[in-house]
DNA sequence: CCAATCCTTTGATCTGTATCAAAACGGTTC
DNA sequence: GAACCGTTTTGATACAGATCAAAGGATTGG
């Protein structure tokens, strides 16, 4: 199962293929491998040697952290598109794992391969890029959920959402989360029916609409208002 | 003022010195500005265009977050031979502001001189693991404040505290906050009450006395025992 | 098509931490 | 060394979100 990224219908969501122009020449020897994975199954898993960099090219995965005391925190959702793995370039092993939430598909460059492309500096300060804007992103979510309310986690959470649907050519007003609200609340710092009573909350105000796991936002600005001020009340009610 | 690193007293623990020998014989290219601050002076600025990698010669820094909602969340406490500013590769903006906690002697390397350094892999490898690491501990932190107990996280924030001071050559037992209690709590998601609250809990307890700002270790298993299961008593109460 | 299981919603109650308040402490200035 | 200021401790109370509980819904497999 090899797949010359050159052909990816992917095009620049795919990691490889953000690279700058420069990198597509060297693609032969990144010889990019795919794989397949099953909802549940694990692509890597924190203490764990790095093997490779990983790109999304279908599907959904979460990564998570383990306490010292037993309990499992997800730090991220990530979809088509994203790269997954630069966590292990740190110490040689994962500290992270990293888990399929519905079946997916995705590009592996080998941990050799991949050191032999960063020899080129274009290259290498793209994925410099890429671990600075994880570790931008990661530093905000950890500032949200340490200072922000329920509601204003929840609601940036689903903008958040939005953003990445939009991001990818979909609508930014109606999308399907593909994780649980037991998933959302560990993300987030809450438990699982608070994300649902927050849910019920935002729809009987008509800011959106949930049936399930599939959203539709109806007013976006009383969304982006709750992280403003949590408590006030927006115009149009 | 400017210093050629290679005299520089702080050795392994300071960010040029940390980088490979190789590194070494290019520093000269480097040429390493170095500059002061005073306690309360800004480094850098979120939204700023960054202007350089640092790396703390002596004193401690604080890095936080602005969020929309007009609060600001810290995220790191930095001391001698930390590097700082990598966030800012990701954009070419700054994402976190950086703040003196103390009078601090801080070494620049400007950002032009810094990508000249990159075209090396060594050095560029060298910076994908600082970036990397720091993208683990921000990881690390964001689950915890996401899921731990304030006795849990005050706990945490206490055994890193004593490592970086171990790490540093000083007694893990033994040392000085060079944070307020305000800080301390808004970088575990506390209110500085809570902080406080949980250092006379501990000291209660007989694992610590504290006098202000200097903190005596009496029983670190105790301590680190928190973090397993923050409720059952420790053997030695 | 139905049973079995898991996920989600909603309600009632509890609790850890925030909030409000005030006194004690420590450092600095004159 | 007295007066001042910001910081820290401690106490009393309030509340957001957790926990406990139970009843729908949705999805899976036979």
């Amino acid at each position: 199962m090899r797949a010359a990224c050159t052909h990816c219908r992917l095009g620049k969501l795919c990691f490889p293929h953000a690279l700058p122009a420069a990198f597509r020449t060297l693609l032969p020897i990144a010889d990019v491998q795919r794989s397949q994975l099953a909802r549940g199954e694990t692509l890597f898993s924190a203490g764990k040697p790095q093997t490779g960099i990983h790109a999304i090219k279908a599907g959904f995965l979460k990564t998570s952290i383990p306490l010292p005391d037993g309990q499992s925190k997800i730090i991220g959702f990530h979809a088509m598109g994203d790269a997954l793995g630069l966590d292990g370039l740190g110490w040689g092993n994962h500290t992270t794992d990293a888990v399929a939430l519905s079946s997916c598909e995705v590009c592996v460059i080998p941990l050799e391969r991949f050191e032999k492309l960063l020899v080129h500096p274009t290259e290498s300060i793209h994925v410099q890029q890429l671990l600075a804007r994880e570790l931008s992103r990661v530093q905000l979510h950890a500032a949200s959920i340490g200072v922000l309310t329920a509601k204003q986690r929840v609601a940036t959470f689903l903008l958040d959402m939005s953003g990445r649907w939009e991001a990818r050519g979909y609508s930014k007003n109606e999308f399907v989360l593909f994780m649980s609200r037991f998933e959302i609340g560990n993300y987030l710092g809450l438990t699982f029916e608070t994300v649902s009573r927050t849910f019920s909350y935002f729809q009987a105000k008509k800011w959106l609409t949930v049936h399930g796991k599939s959203v539709l936002i109806l007013n976006m600005p009383a969304l982006q208002a709750q992280l403003i001020s949590p408590n006030q009340e927006f115009a149009n009610t």
